[in-house]
RNA sequence: GCAGGCGUGAUCUAGUUGGUUAGGAUUAGGGCCUUCCAAGCCCUCUGCCCGGGUUCAAAUCCCGGCGCCUGCACCA
């Protein structure tokens, strides 16, 4: 386990090198806000597009990009307005504050407003279990960030800042369905910010209020089992903690035919999502996955894998792999009217017999004027085994409908499909997490000579910073050649850092507590027959090679995944 | 939100029975030197978390705020 001391001397190069500010740090700070410097951002951006490598490339998923801030609809329809809240009560002697809900022994109190709340307490005569003291009425404190949206007044409506990117893409349902040509699954992505209004952020960019994520929301059929792909990772073996007790070693694959992991769909993602944080940078032994409890789950999932890394802070999770269900399309449709629903096409265009009950408007319109409506639907409604005078109820009112005003019959239908709700699994990724996660696992200190030394062994593809170009010496025409070679790189895409400053040892210092994983020096040879030597950061060898060679040899090196 | 601990340049730190221009090291920038892994020498920049109080005088004592750490609670 690390101390804490090495936690802290990695934050202070974090901090020292550009890749962790505190925000608003002139103005004293903030909790739960954190700036990344130009390292971190660079390494950010890096991490991200790692992801997009797995989620939009590699599973040809679509990328959207949608409003921060919402209109308080989307919040109700979700249930985040209602149920992504606590009631609080505060002890009025030792200001202990406790979630209401866990003090009564009520069932389902987490489901009962603030009032109802209070009078269960008084009932059961709840006192502080602290000290013993007089407990406040429960308070809603609302984890969501609200404001107003539109001027105050007559067009103001209330909105939230989202705390997950996810509800742009139920919303945008309808609009997928089509772009992917209206056959499931398909996912949807999208990477951007969520906001929570945290009672207590700590342990920096473990908990934020406003952070980064990257989610995918998978739309698929509940009635196809299997999952395309599934073969591509079911070899994958993974430390696994079903909610069942005990941990298991075992592969993707032997994990589904268990039935430990209860689909194919969502073991298929914790096995991208292993794959995606080994490339990142994550140390495997410091990587399991763990299924939550009943009680532990967000109110829109059935079934929650976290990916749960070990940092100095205990196992964190980095990945909420869950399974929503038919929740949020349900949850929409009926707050906003719309139908959600994708077709299950049959083969072939069926002829279907069904027997219906067909109301004659000719007759009952005059027989019951206004009513005749009602009356029609409510008479449907008793389905094809009805004969005979019959009566029904619309409204509280009965009416009697003769024989005279309907019929039975057997038509035929063809019928294209049946609709069906389709069911979303969501892998949604804290990518600030997984920037710290990769920052501490791959954070080293060896003491040389008295002197500690640090290195970042940061896979290639995400270091910030590809290469050091330096002069041996800032003389005699080398420093113009590094110059001319630094200058190059970034012309071929490649993110160099130019340095002649100090003893060239100091350079590659510099270089290795960032986590660059390659250094090109120019010196005295270079002037001669212009090739240069490339030193790795990981076993400090270098290896000299021709000027012309360089962006080949370290884009190579990045996109194979050398180090 | 509560309790405890802490807060001196970018980093680490000296300095508190209140008493001159807050000292050092590292880092960073400039220069000299230097033929590959934090060498050396010279010069230079940056600081008492913020606000109020006590006092002739506050980095030092008191109060409040903010931040960091730990625990509880909360969250995922």
């Amino acid at each position: 386990m690390w101390r804490n001391e090495l936690r802290d001397r990695l934050l202070a190069m974090a901090k020292r090198r550009g890749f962790i500010w505190p925000a608003f740090d002139i103005y004293g700070g903030l909790r739960g806000f954190y700036d990344y410097g130009p390292l971190g951002s660079e390494l950010k951006r890096n991490i991200i597009n790692l992801w997009r490598k797995y989620y939009v490339l590699g599973e040809g998923f679509a990328e959207i990009d949608s409003p921060n801030l919402s209109p308080e609809d989307v919040f109700r329809a979700s249930g985040h307005l209602d149920k992504f809240k606590d009631l609080m009560t505060v002890c009025t002697s030792c200001g202990a504050a406790f979630r209401a809900d866990k003090l009564v022994k009520t069932e389902n109190a987490d489901s009962l407003s603030a009032d109802e709340l209070w009078e269960e307490m008084k009932r059961e005569g709840v006192k502080c279990p602290e000290c013993g003291g007089e407990l406040t009425k429960p308070e809603p404190f609302n984890l969501m960030f609200g404001t107003h949206i539109g001027p105050k007044g007559k067009g103001e409506r209330a909105g939230y800042l989202r705390p997950e990117t996810a509800q742009a893409m139920f919303m945008d349902f309808q609009y997928l369905y089509r772009y992917f040509r209206e056959k499931l699954p398909f996912g949807a992505v999208q990477i951007g910010k969520g906001f929570r209004n945290e009672i207590s952020p700590r342990q920096g960019l473990i908990r934020l209020r406003e952070f980064n994520m990257a989610e995918a929301e998978i739309f698929f059929d509940p009635e196809e089992k299997d999952w395309p792909g599934f073969e591509k990772v079911s070899d994958e073996n993974v430390r696994l903690i079903p909610n069942t007790g005990g941990e298991l070693l075992m592969s993707i694959g032997e994990a589904v035919q268990k039935g430990i992991i209860r689909s194919r769909a969502l073991s298929y993602f914790l096995g991208i999502t292993k794959k995606f944080l080994l490339d990142a940078g994550i140390d495997e032994g410091k990587l399991r996955f763990r299924e939550h409890l009943r009680d532990e789950m967000a109110h829109y999932a059935d079934d929650c894998w976290d990916a749960e890394v070990l940092l100095s802070y205990g196992w964190v999770e980095v990945v909420g792999i869950a399974d929503r269900t038919d929740y949020d399309l349900s949850r929409h449709m009926e707050y906003s009217g719309e139908n959600l629903k994708a077709l299950r096409k049959y083969p072939e265009t069926r002829e279907i017999e069904v027997t219906e009950v067909i109301p004659d408007y000719g007759k009952l319109g005059p027989l019951f004027k206004k009513d005749a409506k009602k009356v029609a639907e409510a008479l449907i409604s008793l389905g094809p085994d009805i004969a005979g005078d019959i009566t029904v109820s619309a409204d509280g009112k009965e009416y009697t409908v003769p024989e005279s005003a309907y019929r039975v019959e057997k038509v035929k239908k063809k019928v294209s499909g049946e609709e069906f709700i389709p069911h979303v699994i969501e892998p949604s990724y804290g990518i600030d997490r997984i920037l710290y996660a990769v920052l501490e696992h791959n954070y080293k200190e060896v003491i040389d000579d008295g002197e500690t030394y640090r290195i970042l062994s940061l896979p290639a593809r995400i270091a910030p910073i590809k290469a050091g170009v330096f002069p041996l010496m800032a003389k005699e025409g080398m420093d113009k050649k590094a110059m001319e070679i630094y200058e190059m790189l970034r012309n071929e895409g490649i993110n160099a850092f130019y340095d002649h400053s100090g003893s060239i040892g100091r350079r590659y210092a510099r270089m290795d507590e960032i986590g660059t994983p390659f250094c090109i020096t120019v010196d005295y040879q270079t002037l001669e027959d212009d090739t240069v030597t490339m030193r790795n950061r990981e076993d400090k060898r270098q290896e000299r090679i021709p000027v012309k060679e360089i962006a080949k040899k370290i884009a190579d090196r990045i996109d194979g995944g050398i180090l």
